[in-house]
DNA sequence: AAAGTTCCTGACCATATGGTCAAGAAGAGG
DNA sequence: CCTCTTCTTGACCATATGGTCAGGAACTTT
């Protein structure tokens, strides 16, 4: 009884081990790519010896893969809002409006995605190939049904999901570019509520959703 | 005069050695990341000694610094369509264009400026905050005119140009998603057209452009 | 409190990498 | 043919990195 401590069980105490080496992995892997990253910089950050990561993963593949899995995870996650719509206007515009959120509160997991899929998705091209796939082509399905419906323009459901990944992603992968061009501060709330809803406008508008 | 052989002057052949490295270096570059580049991997694409690669470019970060200024030279090119034109509908659909166009044709030099930019442009900070800025600035208000009169919705125009951008490097930077979506086939040239056709449209719709 | 299990860590190692250098090859000029 | 300059390159070096390991600390269980 005594030995509840503060730290809990042991169990707990390997998630939060894990959970502090992963979010200090999504940092660096994030700041300094995959081949930049050092095992040394993750373990500074996360205020460990070097050597203690590799207790907790075996290899900095193995860390990298999971830090990509995590972050796969919050994006499907952020569909959710997208299928519980019964039109366009609603099932877009709070995918949009997730997927900004995701890339304001997570830049990090945005980057190490980008910097993952760029270099032609080495570690989770299963992933890609299997769980996004499948994911996609349902979404597309749901899209072309709302144009069968008349509920928007005919537009190829690829190049809008295309459109729409690319445009909020954009806030996260190139936020340091964003803010260099707004006299080098981040965005405010109200430039974020701004963006977000310009956003949503545009594309909305621009396929003409009724 | 039986001296001209083909190798033409030493200058010509300096210049040659130089893009052939440069263009390995970009390839490498793009694939792996600064960090995941090695010199060695650049010589042997190049076909060249690393040694040699050295004599050419002092160190590494030389020799991406050049890679992505050359790359910052290309897209600040692409702008000249912008301003030749003379209404919203001819200046953003030709910069559009011409920006897919370079997405298409050079996806690894738009994939290490994806890279710089993610990783906080430690190498071309200046750029940003000189030439970018203000080439950003001017068309800024050249679309804050088009505005003024009527002639598209009243936008913020850094938002409309995130978009533009981040909808047209999409397609360089993540190619290799787009092509495992599209059943692992590097799009066609209609697909190309379509997606070239469909954002221009969208946008432009969205922009409520006249 | 003894035994067993999990966790932590400094020291160490093999390898890979950016970069150097000296010696020579290849042209250019006389 | 000789000299001077520009290129080319194999061999080499110092350093940094991913990963290992043995010994000990901390916690759990009996």
């Amino acid at each position: 009884m005594a030995q509840a401590k503060r730290a809990s069980s042991k169990k707990e105490r390997r998630q939060e081990s894990e959970t502090l080496i992963l979010a200090a992995a999504e940092k660096v892997f994030a700041e300094a790519g995959y081949g930049g990253a050092t095992m040394q910089l993750i373990a500074d950050l996360a205020g460990l010896p070097k050597a203690n990561l590799h207790y907790y993963f075996p290899t900095k593949e193995a860390l990298y893969r999971q830090v990509v899995e995590n972050i796969f995870q919050i994006w499907l996650e952020a569909a959710d809002a997208f299928d519980e719509a019964d039109g366009p206007r609603e099932g877009l515009g709070a995918y949009i409006d997730a997927k900004m959120e995701i890339s304001r509160r997570q830049p990090a997991g945005s980057k190490v995605w980008a910097f993952e899929v760029m270099h032609r998705a080495p570690i989770i091209q299963d992933y890609l190939e299997t769980t996004l796939m499948e994911w996609t082509k349902g979404r597309a399905q749901l899209i072309q049904g709302w144009i069968e419906e008349g509920l928007m323009d005919p537009i190829d459901p690829q190049i809008l999901l295309n459109m729409i990944w690319a445009t909020t992603q954009h806030y996260a992968d190139f936020s340091h570019q964003i803010e260099v061009l707004n006299g080098s501060e981040p965005l405010s709330d109200e430039q974020w509520a701004a963006a977000k809803t310009d956003v949503k406008n545009i594309i909305l508008k621009g396929l003409g959703v009724k």
